[in-house]
DNA sequence: TCTGGGGTCCTAGGACCC
DNA sequence: TCTGGGGTCCTAGGACCC
């Protein structure tokens, strides 16, 4: 067995890049794409980054540098983004097999085996990047290390430092070197630090990367745990963290949504839920799961203070578990009328799908009915199909209501140029 | 007017059991 | 004066990721 070396690729500003890919004109222009419901900013192009816009940052909030300065922003595309990631994943996995899908945007490749047919792995890095950029038109940049924090931490450096040209190998790289630019980034931007470990590092005076490279396992692990020892070993270049080649199934499938408009009655609320745990149910079917139980919740809105808030959830198990929309639903939907209250103004509401499991180790219980299952399956098979072939949302249990007054609306969506032949580009 | 959505893992503490 | 002890399971909350 080689040691291991990782490589992380991930794709640039990538929502932001996928609207600006297959639309010229607004190529150098200061691009976002907003959450559902156009609520937050959750991408942006690098000059939007560069007018000091944070992630996460309400849109209400900064109409007016928008209009100032001509920002363009997008709701969200998921289907063009989602279609575009398959295309980056499958030219990556083309190059390196061994492959971990991390997120919508980033691929651990596992290159120590491969390196070398392209003269190796810095030289990996940049055949990868050229191959994306030519046919997927995407920049992405690589990173390279003796452990996946490592290539997260060389992937860093490609992003934010020209002379790398967008790849970074750590292996290649002399290790007084490799240290020097620890140094000079802050311990906040590893991996696996967020905000409230990066405070308490710094109050100990560990500011840099190369401070938590330098600090004792011991000391780590005393004073937060397993998980930050294991990152301090990583940053030494002890691999701790293998590849996950096959993504395990889901153990939780939540889909919840904030309401466009106010929601008071409990009959928007039914349809919403409705809605939510069809979602939920067929990706359930996705994975071969089945659920033995589902949470339903209720919220207003927490940012209006001076508003009366409620908020509420409820467990409700099913007699055997499931992955029948219709049996999801009623479950679902017993757990919405033991929650719900009159008089609030609704915000949000979701289900989340709890203990799963695989459908094909199912217990079977003593009233189990063969034929009914049978009949079940069957008909979830072909809601699924026609939802497939004909798009989502084409067959679906009429509880969901038709063209909801409480649905969020995408108006400024650009077409889903690579997933519906009615929205392909035009090429005059 | 307007504040995302979907995940994972770890830990501490309580309930319960023998 | 002196109040067992150890194990498991479950849950809520906190931390992180994109």
């Amino acid at each position: 067995m080689n040691a291991p070396i990782f490589t992380l690729v991930d794709v640039n500003n990538f929502y932001a890049s996928c609207e600006s890919n297959f639309n010229p004109a607004i190529a150098n222009v200061p691009v976002c794409v907003l959450s559902n419901g156009e609520g937050c900013v959750v991408a942006r192009s690098k000059e939007v980054k560069a007018l000091g816009v944070k992630m996460g940052t309400p849109w209400f909030q900064i109409r007016d540098l928008a209009k100032e300065h001509g920002i363009i922003a997008f709701s969200s595309n998921y289907a063009l983004y989602q279609n575009m990631s398959q295309r980056v994943h499958s030219i990556l996995r083309d190059m390196s097999p061994d492959l971990e899908t991390y997120s919508i945007d980033e691929c651990f490749c596992r290159v120590d085996t491969v390196a070398h047919l392209y003269g190796g792995v810095d030289e990996m890095g940049h055949a990868m990047k050229d191959r994306i950029k030519q046919w997927t038109g995407l920049a992405v940049c690589a990173g390279s290390g003796p452990t996946k924090t490592l290539a997260k931490f060389a992937n860093f450096l490609a992003k934010k430092n020209a002379v790398f040209n967008g790849v970074c190998d750590l292996i290649s790289m002399p290790k007084p070197e490799r240290l020097r630019w620890m140094a000079g980034v802050d311990v906040g931007d590893v991996w696996g630090v967020g905000q409230r470990i990066a405070a308490r590092l710094r109050a100990m005076h560990i500011n840099s990367v190369l401070d938590l490279r330098n600090t004792s396992p011991k000391t780590l692990r005393a004073q937060f745990g397993v998980v930050m020892e294991r990152t301090g070993n990583e940053l030494r270049g002890i691999s701790c963290l293998g590849l996950e080649d096959v993504p395990p199934p889901r153990k939780q499938i939540i889909v919840s949504r904030s309401f466009g408009a106010v929601v008071t009655s409990f009959d928007e609320l039914r349809e919403s839920i409705v809605t939510y745990a069809s979602t939920a149910a067929i990706r359930l079917r996705e994975q071969g799961s089945v659920a033995a139980a589902i949470q339903v919740f209720v919220s207003t809105n927490a940012f209006k203070t001076d508003e009366p808030q409620y908020s509420a959830s409820h467990v409700v198990p099913l007699v055997d578990p499931s992955d029948d929309t219709r049996e999801l639903i009623a479950a679902a939907l017993a757990g919405l009328k033991s929650i719900y209250r009159s008089g609030y103004w609704y915000k949000k509401s979701g289900v989340v799908l709890i203990d799963i499991s695989s459908k094909e180790i199912r217990q079977r219980t003593l009233f189990d009915d063969d034929e009914a299952r049978d009949r079940s399956a069957r008909l979830m098979a072909v809601l699924d199909r026609a939802n497939c072939e004909f798009g989502r949302g084409t067959l679906t249990l009429a509880a969901a209501g038709l063209a909801p007054r409480w649905a969020l609306r995408f108006s400024k969506r650009s077409p889903r140029y690579t997933t519906r032949w009615d929205e392909l580009p035009i090429v005059k």
